[in-house]
DNA sequence: CACTATTAGTATCGAGTCGAAACTATTGCA
DNA sequence: TGCAATAGTTTCGACTCGATACTAATAGTG
């Protein structure tokens, strides 16, 4: 159906005008991307494994562009005392100043009126869930929407770690979050 | 804006994934893309030129890219004689197959009823066509919603190049395209 | 009609993406 | 204790991509 070639089309160019303006200063698109990732989500989701969920590449991949971020000063590396394995990426000041520049398709959503983006983002996101659906692919969605998710009296809290939370945390992305 | 980042992040997300699956067989996403394209422009509209305005890449990276689909066996080059600098692709057999195999997104895509698809599209183009207008870009349009496009007695008809079309052709892409 | 500017396309370079596959170190489990 | 699973890394080859410098053909101007 050519109905469907289309609107997969308007998304995969709306995506490469995006990267196209991606390559500001001294980041790729694919930098950006990580770096856009890792300063949205929460401290138990900035693994070189849950960027590679993310992204939908490999760890290998995933393993030389966050070198190559390092190289350039945007994140550092933190190996985690409980596990050995795991290592964690932090954005550096320079990193944060770099995720915060806006990109030409955000100021062309702000032109959209409340209620047309409801309804773009509402449309997009089923389409989401239902890739990741048949790809056993996580949502990646925000700590705040997920069925772990806990509002108590000393503040947020998850019940699936069992670990209380910061204020901002349930605003952040997290690799278990399961839609309630 | 989070709402903003939020719209953003699921479009690149669709893309990526769609991408991360094109990778089936010796294509890669751009190979796919650029496949995808060619399959569905018009004779008009299939030189290097225009597949690197249509993608949003520069002449340099599209003569590789061509290139290298050539070797593979997906397209044919062919000199135009009108104009001795003009190069266009064709798909060969090989290479329509190929650009016609569906990806996940489709599948998807098609999940939706017709009234939200049609939503959609109209969303995502009124946005495409926003950031366009901002960079200069071209449309890419089908022939057939361009002001040029006539419907004479004999078929149909570019008023701009004056020529006549085959049947075929107002449903194709064309970079000349201008919307009504 | 000659001269210059523009346009179409190409080659080369360097940085980086990407999957695949082979590998190390750590942890989990039976 | 020992083996399987997991987290991450390295290496390889093909390729993308922008930047830059280039050739050839056409267009436009005096």
């Amino acid at each position: 159906m050519t109905t469907d070639t289309h609107i997969r089309d308007l998304i995969n160019r709306l995506a490469r005008l995006d990267s196209a303006a991606g390559w500001e200063g001294d980041l790729n698109p694919t930098q950006r991307a990580m770096l856009g990732y890792l300063d949205r989500a929460n401290r138990f989701s900035r693994s070189p494994s849950h960027v590679s969920d993310y992204l939908g590449i490999t760890r290998g991949t995933t393993t030389q562009s966050l070198k190559s971020l390092r190289q350039k000063g945007y994140v550092n590396e933190r190996r985690s005392d409980i596990d050995k394995r795991v290592v964690s990426y932090d954005l550096t000041q320079t990193g944060r100043e770099a995720a915060a520049i806006p990109a030409p398709l955000e100021e062309s959503l702000s032109a959209l009126n409340a209620s047309d983006q409801q309804a773009l983002r509402q449309l997009l996101q089923n389409m989401l869930q239902d890739i990741l659906a048949k790809n056993d692919g996580r949502e990646f969605g925000l700590c705040k929407t997920c069925r772990h998710h806990r509002e108590r009296d000393r503040g947020p809290y998850c019940a699936l770690l069992d670990v209380a939370l910061t204020r901002d945390e349930p605003h952040q992305i997290c690799h278990e979050q399961v839609s309630a």
